[in-house]
DNA sequence: TCGATAGTTCGAATGTACGTGAACTGTAGC
DNA sequence: GCTACAGTTCACGTACATTCGAACTATCGA
């Protein structure tokens, strides 16, 4: 299978994490990573296709939001809190809140 | 003319906010309010057309980020500051800060 | 090895965002 | 009134986002 491409730290661009977070699907997800939970591909989003879910994936992840991480058959997913907070700083926590309180 | 429609700040949605940024014209437009520039419609992007412009003007008015005002002919612009950090704080700070950096 | 499982990728359909010119509304100034 | 100006709205084309099923790759467990 092929590898999962991340972007660098240094490489991250507002206009991609902000698309990426600008759609109520992967809000959600990343609202629930921020939560704690533990998040396979296959148990997050069990209303859409697997190609779809698949796709929210790709975005989030090219945009630099969350790593992806293979663990035998599953993916494991995780926020890159560190790498967003160090290149801007307050914009996660912020996002995160809003959600929260809605 | 038809009145102009701004959504109350209880009405504030993330999702709109973040809709509304994720757009690098917009994001521009947002940067240069947000250093004091007291803009007009026409002055402020020169590079597309007059309906192009106003359609930008129209997602960021009715996602919340901005206010237009009528003065005569020409429509004054404001960031809608107070609301964004009441509803999210911090967000609009970081964006800017971001913007800012790159 | 063989079947089941977890995800990705592809191709196609649909929808929505973006951009434009033309026609329009309302204001300013003569 | 008339003309110029500032923006909006409309109808349209184009590009991209979203969604899906089907085919595929890779791993796990029996």
């Amino acid at each position: 299978m092929v590898a999962l491409v991340h972007p660098a730290r240094e490489q991250l661009r507002i206009e991609d994490v902000l698309e990426a977070l600008a759609n109520p699907i992967r809000l959600r997800i990343v609202h629930r990573l921020a939560a704690g939970e533990e998040l396979t591909c296959g148990t997050t989003l069990p209303e859409v296709s697997k190609s779809t879910a698949s796709h929210h994936w790709r975005v989030l992840r090219e945009g630099g939001v969350l790593f992806q991480r293979r663990v035998g058959r599953t993916v494991l997913m995780s926020l890159r809190r560190e790498d967003l907070d160090a290149r801007f700083p307050g914009l996660l926590a912020s996002v995160l809140a809003a959600v929260d309180s809605d």
